[in-house]
DNA sequence: CACAAATTGGAATGTCAACTCTAAAAATGG
DNA sequence: CCATTTTTAGAGTTGACATTCCAATTTGTG
């Protein structure tokens, strides 16, 4: 009935549908495409038998793809903080780039960052869509600034950079990186950017 | 009749058609998505009247797209190669880099890459289009090298950089920067992702 | 247990988009 | 200027898809 505000009243069941709805979503939409996806792939793909419930719980179509965004976003970050959490080291750099690198083997080089494929498919036409999406990056942007500024404070990492500029190069590199991945179905250009990127901030490194 | 390999015989007027088409498909889709985008929306946008025209020159939608991958692929390449054509000092690195700045200023930050929002769209759902926008890629990040290459010649750049490495750099570096262009409506981590990737080439500047 | 609210089922509707068909107008070429 | 081919017109078909509605069923609660 409402788009994302209110959180209405949901028993266990309830929550349970909707949570498979929106996984599922989320699933179909990352290989197909949010327009690729019909009301009713999303259906079958998470078993629920009728579109009532689908619009008992969400009001539209949009309102469902809000939700996948919350759903992915909060999967990235449960990959990424992790990792980078305890950044203390170039070698803690290279390993989170050997992950991101390596989760990209593991799906075929296929559907690119979950969150990049959402925002440019829905960037220029869903401006709540391309509000949600500026506040995942946002946090996965400062999940790695804190990743280097905890390098900082262990004197790997030298005082002046900026991490907040590095953070974001960072993050912008790898969304080129998984585009490109996804298009050429090899990760050479994803490494060859982490790397370049690892370089440049290594020049600031404490040596 | 066919999709893209015979090039039928098209009197003069009928290629204007033909190419008004594809403008305006490319023009249409670039705003709105591939899938975002009906036939009736490419028509009303060339100034065709009838549909029968569109079919008349392209056997269905997935040959269009094809035919506006190429277009897109020329217009891009045709912005970036007298730019990359000249890389002759950092100074020139530096003028591309405002050039694409500018260029995402000039509209609104929307779009994104004109490629890249294809290739995110296109990638995994049509094989096809895959591989022509790989080739698109390849001429691209090619016109990068070359510059590159040109900057060792003239002694500007280190013989022992890796020009290929580079430019591939470079090139996924600009997809993450144009991608977080569009979602974040504003230049900042484009200009911070290629500052970081010129100063890394900086690293191999002949000093 | 009873009553209200939440959840589910399944059919139905209306719109829209890709594509087709037939035939008229225009251009080409001998 | 006639024959052939290309180009344009426009109505029509088919299917898919988002969304709605009403009724049945289950679940939470006093």
């Amino acid at each position: 009935m409402n788009s994302s505000t209110e959180t209405r009243r949901l028993t266990a069941k309830g929550r349970a549908t909707r949570d498979r709805i929106v996984a599922a979503a989320a699933a179909v939409m990352y290989d197909q495409g949010v327009a690729g996806t019909s009301t009713e792939d999303v259906l079958t793909a998470a078993q629920v038998s009728s579109p009532s419930q689908l619009y008992h719980y969400f009001g539209d179509k949009k309102s469902l793809v809000q939700a996948v965004i919350e759903y992915q976003t909060e999967r990235v970050l449960g990959f990424q903080r992790p990792l980078l959490r305890r950044l203390d080291s170039f070698e803690a750099l290279e390993a989170w780039r050997d992950a991101v690198v390596q989760a990209q083997h593991a799906r075929g080089c296929r559907g690119g960052c979950p969150i990049g494929s959402l925002a440019s498919e829905l960037s220029d036409a869903d401006p709540q869509a391309r509000t949600k999406l500026a506040e995942g990056y946002a946090q996965w942007e400062g999940a790695i600034r804190d990743g280097l500024a905890s390098m900082q404070e262990r004197g790997e990492l030298d005082e002046e950079a900026d991490a907040g500029d590095l953070s974001l190069a960072l993050l912008t590199a790898l969304q080129g990186g998984l585009l490109m991945t996804q298009m050429r179905r090899d990760t050479l250009a994803l490494e060859a950017v982490l790397n370049a990127m690892i370089d440049r901030i290594r020049c600031h490194a404490v040596g």
